[in-house]
DNA sequence: GCGTAAACGAGACGGTACGTCGGGTCTTTAA
DNA sequence: TTAAAGACCCGACGTACCGTCTCGTTTACGC
């Protein structure tokens, strides 16, 4: 097996970056992030850090995936309900603590930064929604849901009331909301 | 009735400002608007622009407010779902066409700006909750409501979802959603 | 006798911005004089400053001026030494203590404002030379002085030792240097 | 031979900064030097100016010390009027045309900036009065200034002429008036 | 070992914007 | 008419980051 040439590239550095990333954004927040202050932070010369991520924002986004290296594992219960309360505690629960700071700069970011944007939609939001509404089908495929319900309403509502606390914080993001969101959808797709 | 002494403020000036920041934002995005260019299309002095303003985004709320001068009048025609129906329709209309880009810029910047934020979470997106809390309250006066019923999370809802076309953009902001959404609300407080 | 019509000027204003401006120098040095401090510590309007003075050089040599009032008055005593010892000495006294920092900057100022440059080199320096000139005339008048002596020579000599000291400030403006500066003249004067 | 490691100083951005100083210098006056003109002028960054010079002035000193960059060195003929004949020859010359408002500028702003005029004192002007006293030393050796005339005095009495004509521009910086202060000087350590 | 080659730290570079200060001017009300 | 107040346009201040560049150094690989 041929290795690439060349000295190869510094996990060591890699980790540090993300790591200060994270720390400054939880210190001072996601304005107070440059990645002058993230290479001094890290230790690492500004050229590494552009060699390898192209904008702050790819940074913590990595960092984000790398906390959470996956989205939560469908459940299957084989009943609506309990695979709904099990989704939405977990996804409420990764929303939660470290991470809400950094979900509300990443959509910031994505308000303001067209190509960041287009990629976090598509592969980060769009993936999250697509888990969701497997979840539903399953459910309709077990004749939980009627035919006519529009399942995409449903997981919208989901994803919105989440995002709406993380950026709006006007309600915490415990236990009790997942089961509320729950009841929520329950009435959306039920009789 | 006296007036204060000193040369009056330039109403022309503020005007330009305002005008000057919109369309920066419609041309090239948030992310391109700064102070200096605000100053430099408006054909104002800097000194103007932070005299009156403390930052860009202060510009752009105010240009916003001064767009839609009121929030849209609480619709009373007696009964829920036509009230709902006329405040839904004309909330999204609000936020369609010209504004969409200026809203997600205002969120984005309330990630950031954590003063900008307060002010924004407090005197833009709740009051436009207080809004609607107030309508629904009025149908519970009127018995369409039952006692039982959460409003605030009905009202969480409408502006989440509504919140969440403005800034993923993964659905058109139309009548269509409006009506979507009454329907929505409906289910939630209903029977 | 009609008087001017209209409100008239301030003498009190007038004070408060010649003192105001020489405490300013006095405190902070030249350097840090703006014709906006001299207003505000003045408790005067920038245009009421502006009304009377074009720059703040013209302030602070009015202040000057006010303080001593006249340029010494020509001593004559019917002896050339006398005469230049007490010339000399007053002159120097003059120059010392509270006026030395306001000399320094009215030299500086000629140096970066031409149009004040010119005025001050000749209603200033170019006064102040004559009168010491004249003072050598009536010497040679009176047959004390050679008829080859070249007296222009000897009044540079003078005043060009006084600002080296005032500007460079490596030796004290006191009266041991007057005198040592009425000697010097003597000699090049002299047999 | 180690040398340190990172990209290394622009020796063009250094010579195109002296340079265009000197230019606006020459053009406008001294005051109408900006950090901000420099920069411009040369075709460099801000930082760059502010990264190797603390303020305009030691912008135009080192241009003032890279024009002549050496102090002329001593001449030593054996006999002190030839010596001194050539000394004061040069260093008019010297001080004269390009220099001249150069050094007048340096002189004003020695007034102005306190730390400016601190070292401008001690490592211009003091250095230049060192040369000189080195020279009128040698005659004393060699015998032909006598041990009670007070050297410091005559050296104070050159340069002060000489910064007089800078500073008040009385009378030109030519030759005839560097052999004036020859003869004066002669007069003041002669017999 | 020895060359090739990529990644590394350091740090200078041309830029742009920041938020502030002062320069002069202008426009109001009050004396 | 002068004065106080204060807004106006202008441009420089000194700093922070941007993204790029040029150094000398380090660490792998293939010969």
């Amino acid at each position: 097996m041929r290795r690439t040439p060349g000295r190869p590239r510094s996990e060591e550095a890699r980790r540090a970056v993300l790591a200060s990333a994270v720390q400054i954004v939880e210190e001072d927040g996601y304005g107070a992030l440059t990645m002058e202050r993230i290479a001094r932070a890290a230790g690492v010369s500004k050229q590494t850090v552009y060699r390898w991520w192209p904008s702050k924002a790819s940074v913590v986004l990595e960092a984000l995936n790398e906390g959470a290296r996956t989205i939560a594992p469908l459940p299957d219960t084989g009943e609506l309900e309990s695979d709904l309360t099990a989704f939405l505690r977990g996804t409420v629960r990764g929303a939660r603590s470290r991470s809400t700071r950094l979900l509300a700069a990443m959509m910031a970011e994505a308000q303001l930064n067209e190509a960041f944007g287009e990629s976090f939609r598509r592969e980060f939001l769009g993936r999250r929604r697509q888990v969701m509404r497997e979840l539903l089908e399953h459910a309709r495929t077990r004749g939980e849901i009627g035919g006519a319900v529009d399942l995409d309403r449903a997981v919208e509502v989901v994803f919105a009331t989440l995002w709406y606390r993380i950026l709006v914080r006007n309600a915490p993001l415990d236990r009790r909301f997942a089961d509320e969101l729950c009841d929520t959808v329950l009435r959306l797709v039920g009789g």
